[in-house]
DNA sequence: TGCGCGTTGGA
DNA sequence: CCAACGCGC
């Protein structure tokens, strides 16, 4: 009997549990090829940032590994571009015989449509071509409100579906070598992909991130030990209180159905304790739709009058935003934080954001870039959401009005001053009194604390009240033009 | 998952 | 005097 491989094509599910592709592949029966294939513009005007990219380099050596450990491997291919995806895939099957090629959907519009094509043409080259959702919890055509139509509001969106289980995580297969094929294609190695900073900017993302299953396998059983905390924790930057899971969702190293049945398994009889958690990944499911169903939301507002807004874009007001210099310590840590680990705290990115579109009047999409290119765990939805909903121009979100006082957000949430701290060493020895607003301090005062402002710290980019007064009034003039 | 300001009512 | 509350932005 002749054998016809199957050409499994990892993309942002770099795992094998879990993984209904792979599961497909094997009930097949035939033997399984794993390729990667990078294509220097794959996403377009929003290929992968290098942050991302950092990310991926090692994500694709871990699943290279792995597969190796099961008596496989995976081919690595790099194109120019992902306009040749469709022809390649006919190739290579044409080279190793394959009949069917299987994947995992990406469900951001410009992959929805681009993968359309090259279903259409992997079908009429006589190729069966099956995709499977393995990154999200529900279908987005699937969900409806009472109406028919999709959720835009997330709280509804939530009770909807809260109660609804997602399918269960399956297991990863024990061994794949009996499903060899007799020929490996030649591939390249994940170095030659070049995925790496050609500055050495990445120092401190090795100390705080394993890339890889064993990382997301610890990150998860932390998460689940800490989960009764959540809450509590969630919202103050200098404790380890959030999940860190984003990246890992992300790549698809976690996936995040077996979130959820971890969670509900552990803690199914703690609503409080499950819905925590739980909240926050179904905000990443809300995303994922909404983003589904508005193609634009990466860069045009999704209340489409807000892209008439009076903003002020400023090119030197962007970078003291981006190097964290600018005098409002709880942002400056933030931007800091995020530079240095290719990670923000959820509760810091709100106040950096902030301060960048309301105070700054700077666009949110030029802060979205930003988050884009140094966040490891950047996620077209989530990003654009998370921006749309701190500018006040998105589906549900916060209203502009809302601005964010920066002291204020600081003496709440990060009350200890110790995040400051570790994000600002040379704001170290101010005392709690002053660490979030060092200009009150005497000078005389601040001197004897190692400060000058000016010279070792900033003072504020602006005053907050002006900034605050400029913002309502940049609205104002907004709407009277409207 | 706001802030800022004015009012109110108990001390 | 000031915490608690309500309201408009």
């Amino acid at each position: 009997m002749t054998t016809s491989p199957t050409l499994l094509w990892f993309r942002r599910d770099l795992r094998l549990a879990d993984h209904r592709a792979l599961l497909y592949a094997i009930e097949l029966g035939q033997p399984i090829i794993p390729v990667y294939l990078h294509a220097e513009d794959d996403g377009g005007v929003w290929r992968d940032g290098a942050a991302s990219q950092w990310w991926l380099h090692h994500a694709l050596e871990d699943l290279a590994s792995q597969l190796e450990s099961l008596g496989s491997q995976l081919t690595i291919y790099s194109l120019e571009s992902e306009d040749q995806l469709a022809d390649f895939l006919i190739q290579l099957a044409e080279e190793t015989g394959a009949k069917q090629i299987v994947w995992s959907r990406r469900y951001e519009p410009h992959f929805c449509q681009r993968d359309r094509q090259i279903k259409s043409s992997l079908t009429n080259a006589g190729i069966l071509a099956k995709s499977f959702n393995n990154s999200l919890l529900y279908e987005p055509d699937e969900v409806k409100n009472k109406s028919g139509g999709h959720f835009k509001v997330f709280t509804p969106f939530w009770k909807s579906l809260k109660d609804q289980p997602p399918e269960k995580p399956l297991p990863s297969p024990v061994s794949l070598a009996s499903l060899q094929p007799d020929y490996w294609p030649a591939g390249i190695a994940v170095s030659e992909l070049n995925l790496l900073p050609s500055i050495s900017w990445d120092a401190g993302f090795y100390k705080n991130w394993l890339a890889s299953h064993q990382g997301a396998e610890a990150s998860l059983k932390k998460s689940l030990s800490k989960a009764p905390n959540y809450q509590q924790t969630r919202d103050t930057p200098a404790i380890d209180g959030t999940s860190r899971l984003s990246p890992y969702l992300h790549f698809g190293q976690l996936s995040p159905r077996e979130l959820w049945h971890s969670l509900n398994d552990r803690f199914g009889n703690d609503a409080a304790i499950v819905e925590g958690i739980t909240r926050q990944l179904y905000w990443r499911e809300f995303s994922a739709h909404t983003h589904y169903h508005f193609p634009h939301s990466t860069d045009r507002a999704l209340k489409p009058e807000y892209d008439a807004f009076p903003w002020n874009y400023d090119e030197d007001i962007i970078k003291q935003w981006q190097k964290g210099e600018t005098g409002y310590p709880i942002v400056d840590a933030g931007m800091r934080e995020l530079w240095a680990t290719g990670w923000m705290h959820n509760r810091v990115r709100m106040i950096t954001a902030s301060l960048l579109v309301k105070h700054l009047l700077q666009p949110w999409q030029e802060g979205a870039r930003w988050f884009w290119d140094t966040l490891v765990d950047a996620d077209l939805a989530n990003n654009s959401m998370g921006w749309q909903w701190v500018a006040g121009c998105g589906a549900d979100a916060s209203p502009y009005f809302r601005i964010f006082n920066p002291i204020i957000q600081g003496k709440k949430f990060d009350p200890s001053g110790d995040y400051v701290r570790k994000w600002i060493p040379e704001l170290a020895q101010l005392p709690n009194e002053y660490i979030h607003e060092p200009w009150t301090c005497p000078p005389l005062e601040l001197i004897s604390y190692g400060v000058q402002l000016d010279k070792d710290y900033p003072n504020p980019i602006i005053d907050h009240q002006k900034g605050r007064q400029q913002a309502l009034d940049a609205l104002a003039e907004f709407k009277s033009n409207r």
